[in-house]
DNA sequence: GTCTATACCCAGATAGAC
DNA sequence: GTCTATCTGGGTATAGAC
């Protein structure tokens, strides 16, 4: 599928390629959609207004992907992927091979490119919260996913002697997770909010190994 | 007008109380409103449904709030008052008197109870990131009034010795904010996630001086 | 495969009768 | 204060033109 994303010329030439159109036709839905559902919610967002962006109907729009919600599906599908790593970074490497906190600072800094996706990920993350919505589920699933990821990597940090022993890397797993969700929606909410410091402050308090030279160790309780 | 909540005989008694039937009528469709817009969202959600679990019609919910927006806006009204303080516990209050860190675990634990309101919250203040939502000036001053609370709360716990001086009241404030936040959103989708101990332990990597016997402290970088 | 046209029931908002 | 009727616009489903 993504073989044909390249190619531009019409059909009517051969045979080769009759899903180049579509698969544009697909990107571009795609797009337009992150941009109505980031700034409208789910619910709020309309199909007709995606189509009118695009100067397409709603038939065509629904033709492509079947049902609303599948469109949503297939935004957020595309979104995690950019969202978890681009070309010129890869948070699961960086975090092995930087530790976890330097990672994280990293991923923050280029938040402030991808801010439109990630309101569309609070906005959903939120909204799914609810048992009944459609996208709970892939949400569930998701942040289990993401925090097994983050316990594993936090257990590294601990066999390099990057984070300290006494440290559940389970807890501190989703205290991160839920720690950058709510300094990501402070910056969505502000823009002039310092998202960078605010990370920097979290590792700075509570895991100043990770951020500061070996050595420095806090008083255990 | 809150006067009147309590009264609840209809009116072709005397001229007093006109109002007791409109004030039973609001404060219902209020907790409907609530119920609605923290299971569907508030594009989700709709007024015919608010109406059909009180056995009115659509108009008679507009009647008493005049438009969608106004109903949420009464509804967050609310449910900011009975967030930030109850008859049983005031935050501020606590805060001043045990501190920031006792007075946020204990609000935590409260938080068991408020699972609905809360889930409205985290929905509404996700939608109204985006500068055109209806309700976005709301949340922007709100968050901006809550920050300045806990960053005066802060300072004062510093004045008491309570808090290491070297730390960013303002910082740790909207550090505090979106922690909390975040924690929340991580409860709101998983249940059995223990919130209680993601802020202690919050609590405990970053501010030892808040929940440890005093002497305890960390060494600086 | 792609698109237009149409009909269905949902939504919020308004006007006017009781 | 509550209702019915009506307007516009939303998602969905189907039929049919290129």
């Amino acid at each position: 599928m993504t073989i044909f994303t390249t190619m531009k010329e019409p059909r009517p030439n051969a045979g080769r390629g009759p899903y180049a159109k579509s698969a544009q036709r697909s990107s571009d839905i795609l797009d337009a959609a992150t941009t109505v559902f980031a700034t409208h919610g789910y619910s709020g967002g309309s199909l007709r207004d995606i189509a009118r962006q695009l100067d397409l109907s709603l038939t065509s729009v629904v033709h492509h992907f079947g049902t609303k919600y599948e469109l949503l599906q297939a935004v957020l599908e595309r979104g995690d992927r950019t969202t978890s790593g681009t070309d010129d970074f890869d948070f699961d490497v960086a975090c092995t091979t930087d530790g976890v906190a330097s990672a994280t600072l990293a991923r923050v800094r280029s938040s402030l490119e991808r801010r439109e996706l990630l309101r569309l990920f609070a906005i959903l993350s939120a909204e799914s919260s609810a048992p009944t919505h459609p996208a709970h589920d892939w949400f569930v699933d998701r942040y289990r996913r993401k925090s097994q990821e983050l316990t594993a990597a936090f257990a590294y940090d601990q066999s390099l002697g990057r984070l300290r022993i006494d440290r559940d890397p389970s807890v501190l797993s989703r205290l991160l997770i839920g720690t950058w969700d709510g300094i990501q929606l402070q910056w969505l909410i502000d823009p002039s909010y310092d998202m960078n410091q605010a990370m920097e402050t979290f590792f700075a308090l509570g895991l100043p190994e990770s951020v500061c030279a070996p050595g420095g160790a806090i008083a255990s309780e």
